[in-house]
DNA sequence: AATAATATGTCAGTGTTGTTGACATATATG
DNA sequence: CATATATGTCAACAACACTGACATATTATT
């Protein structure tokens, strides 16, 4: 495998106080990061038939129990149709489960059941692992740059809590 | 809509110093910006007919010129077949040239035509203002450790220039 | 009470992008 | 000459996104 020569833009704005190229190899390693971050899930999904947007569901549902329908379609930023494939598969196997709302029936808040809760443990143990020898390893003023650069990126914050 | 209830994680590791809750919010955050990173490309790449795998090819290929075919499936990880229906689409609608290699005439070098430098630029510009604001915004420590961590979270270099 | 809006669910059809496994050609290396 | 490598291509398949239409239950409005 040849050494890959590296592109060397030629003009560069000067008006940001970043290069063309600094901009570059920051879109880069966040493909990289992301990349490798969803490769070990992808993988046990595969043993129970499910694919990444299961995950997708199992993560923020776990992190926000009582959430409803428009609520994760709001945050995934999907159709009704490609979460209803999903989800309703998610709860006739029973890693979910819906409660009808209270103050709105029409309403049904998602919750993980035992067996979700721990498919999401497994799911992402792994990610959990990468993310805490890297912000180990960083140490916490790093932790900080990232956490502000990636919340800057962020087009609307979506209504969640914290 | 209702606001969304965090999950309170019962029990926290304590031996990495960095807790359940700034796990999760740290995979959160990723998630986000990886979604409105790639949501207005998606939007263009459309009109073309094309789709996200497009975007990444003509990605790195602008980024690192005369990369050979092999080298492009190691850094997207896909496979040789998923690859070859979308960079035979872009070779075939005058995006992408190749050239025969020198050394080994098996290879074929990848670039960019100017078709397919003024397309990178349509596909980037929102990203990279994305990055732009967010970087100038964060300041230059933040970026640091922006980089840093999401260098650490990646697996294993690809054998990239630079 | 009637009407409109909202939250959810489901149908059929379509497209992109990933997969596997097999096979072919040109070229390089032993 | 035999084997390995770099590339390309075929058919078939699965996951997951899309659209647009339509249905039901419930809530909000007039």
């Amino acid at each position: 495998m040849d050494k890959i020569r590296k592109d060397d833009p030629a003009q560069e704005t000067g008006d940001s106080g970043f290069g063309e190229e600094e901009l570059r190899r920051g879109m880069e390693r966040l493909f990289f990061a992301y990349r490798d971050f969803i490769a070990q899930p992808d993988e046990i999904l595969r043993t129970y038939g499910f694919g990444r947007a299961h995950h997708r569901v199992i993560f923020f549902v776990g992190r926000y129990p009582s959430m409803t329908v428009s609520q994760l379609l709001e945050i995934l930023q999907i159709t009704k149709q490609s979460l209803s494939r999903v989800l309703s598969q998610l709860i006739r196997e029973g890693f979910v489960e819906q409660q009808q709302g209270v103050d709105d029936r029409r309403q049904r808040h998602l919750y993980l059941t035992e067996k979700g809760r721990k498919l999401e443990q497994e799911l992402s143990a792994d990610q959990r692992l990468r993310f805490e020898r890297a912000f180990q390893d960083a140490g916490p003023d790093a932790v900080d740059g990232f956490m502000d650069v990636l919340q800057r990126m962020i087009s609307r914050h979506p209504p969640l809590a914290g």
